[in-house]
DNA sequence: CTTCTTTATACGGTTTATTGTATATTATCT
DNA sequence: AGATAATATACAATAAACCGTATAAAGAAG
């Protein structure tokens, strides 16, 4: 289970997916994270571009990992089958 | 094949692998990323906390994706066996 | 519809990343 | 050693994140 990350939209859903997934409000992640409420909504609606270490701070309150995998084209890839 | 990155000296380390084993210079990863050569350089070695953008924009340039992944815990494991 | 909770937006102020440019330092070669 | 290439560091200026705080808007429940 992972999912490749390459813009705010995409980071965005993955950090409000796993929220709700953890039945936790924003102000929950937030304090776990030491940042504001409003950074987090922010964040979830890919508006801002965040610095490194304040997404690592809000992904490690949900529990999750960043991780570097090599890049694979998009879409369908014949080589996998 | 990943690599988890928990923080400024794993990314740094796993940016400077990625070039150098692709044969590639920083001043060549900074024009592909559009970013100052210094700039790679400082990732490289961890020393500022840069923009999530700017990280996608780095990783990028070297065919790197970033994905999340659910966080184990740290060390050994004994529910995987 | 009204109340309560949660999320989104706003604004001024502070901190920090990023830039351009330049140079110092270190590594690599002959 | 000397020359060249690559990387690290410096500094002032600009841009942008982040904050505290407050409020508006949207959702959920009664």
């Amino acid at each position: 289970m992972s999912k490749v990350i390459r813009n705010n939209k995409d980071l965005g859903a993955a950090i409000r997916h796993a929220r709700k997934n953890k039945g936790l409000r924003q102000i929950d992640v937030a304090r776990k994270a030491s940042v504001r409420q409003a950074l987090v909504s922010d964040l979830e609606n890919g508006l801002n571009a965040a610095k490194h270490d304040t997404v690592l701070r809000v992904l490690a309150a949900l529990d999750i990992d960043l991780s570097i995998v090599p890049r694979r084209k998009a879409g369908f890839d014949p080589t996998v089958y």
